[in-house]
DNA sequence: ACAGTAGGATTGTCCGACAATAGGGCGATG
DNA sequence: CATCGCCCTATTGTCGGACAATCCTACTGT
């Protein structure tokens, strides 16, 4: 009996490579990739196949050029840009509005708790910033939303644990359209929100985690009354914005 | 004012539309997506574009192709594949042990619990397998990795909750390789994993929610002196296993 | 109905080419 | 001496074509 053999392609030889040079940091972020001929030179293959390559890194969120820039700069992997993938994997899997809902049941109280706990100055500076812009800003919801996000980003950054801001990530993208109906259809929900981060905020800043977690327990428990009001079946598959 | 103008390249285009179509579900998965040549023909671009679009959907887990066929067919992302991502770019944004763990710590314990309410047979059925297949199996510790990883990624599937597996998969990833280090070094550490998932599956299988819980809190506790005993330091950023 | 085969279609890879434009160096200028 | 603007070159994005390998499919013979 022979083992299976599998040939792989040559792009994704070449991808693979590279990846693994970015992964064991022998290239770093921020370096510049060499180009793609040059790359066609050093692993022996045409310029076409390191391109294909090229795509998956890019993909990947590895490799990314500034914004009108040509050259192919090597870089962290930005959380959105990876959960974008997750996100769409969760869409195409059929995820619900509960399921999702209830990630974040799970995710965000032990979140607040450990932010109270780690958070330094600059944290809740942060934090209070979004807290504010929700409170003034006047009528647009898609703003609203926006800072929303931005609050719950901001709280698992105050862990200062990529993991745990990386776990929440997708679970943002995919509820934030609908979140964004929420306000639209209800009209006190903006307030509660507000209170909500009111309440959590100054937990977090007196470093009282219990406290701050059950709050945060009870925010996402409204955002659930939230979807009732709203009229979203909670069993209904999650529609992703396109894109 | 006026606005920014970014122009993306065709290759990008191309692969957004084929993104979108397949989120929409205009293309389904199973369904086989037409061959180069006819995309290049619809887009009105050149096999080449087209070629390097596919190559993000392939590395997004969108298409593949069946083993050993050369036919690419619509398909609904990999846990694993899309997790793969997540991990890595935790490991280039210096995640530690300790961030992993956590992550481990906030999400299991409820995972055990929606499991106990939710499993059905077949769900108690793999979990019996997966932890006697740990028992049984004598001496190989990659194995016996393998099979704990299992073990966990069939809690998850048990909760029928697609965004708690997905949010589970890459801490697995992360620490499987420590956990061999673990299982390799910690005689008794076998033993130990084996006990709590008899316990945990007891509890899932009685639909005894709380108590699931808490041995699986129990459980990823024991983890952590299982690292500290094979003088893994909690604070060291994970080396992720080469690709 | 089924197996085997031959032709066609598809993919992986290469080569070469060219327009657009960003990068970088050089010279003019204060 | 420092700064600015300009020009040349390198690089990327895209195209067209080509070819070997091999998988797919439809036909044919039993």
């Amino acid at each position: 009996m022979f083992e299976q053999i599998h040939v792989e392609p040559a792009y994704r030889k070449v991808a693979a490579v590279l990846i693994g040079r970015i992964t064991d940091r022998s290239l770093a972020a921020g370096d510049r990739l060499p180009s793609e001929m040059e790359l066609a030179r050093q692993f022996g293959v045409n310029r076409s196949t390191v391109r294909e390559a090229m795509r998956e890194l890019e993909s990947a969120g590895l490799v990314a050029r500034q914004r009108g820039s040509k050259l192919m700069v090597i870089t962290r992997p930005e959380h959105q840009v990876v959960a974008e993938g997750v996100s769409r994997a969760l869409a195409l899997h059929d995820a619900t509005y509960f399921h999702v809902w209830e990630a974040l049941t799970f995710l965000e109280p032990p979140i607040a708790h450990a932010a109270a706990e780690r958070r330094q100055a600059a944290d809740i500076e942060a934090l209070r910033e979004t807290a504010a812009q929700l409170v003034t800003q006047g009528a647009a919801a898609s703003d609203a939303v926006r800072h929303v996000e931005e609050y719950f980003r901001r709280l698992a950054t105050a862990t200062h644990n990529p993991a745990l801001c990386l776990a929440q990530e997708p679970l943002l993208q995919l509820l934030a359209p609908s979140l964004r109906a929420v306000i639209d259809v209800v009209p006190q929900a903006r307030a509660r929100i507000v209170t909500a981060q009111g309440r959590i905020l100054d937990a977090v800043g007196n470093g009282n985690a219990e406290l701050a977690a059950n709050w945060m327990a009870k925010h996402v428990r409204d955002f659930r009354k939230g979807y009732e009001v709203a009229d979203i079946a909670l069993d209904e598959p999650i529609a992703r914005r396109s894109l």
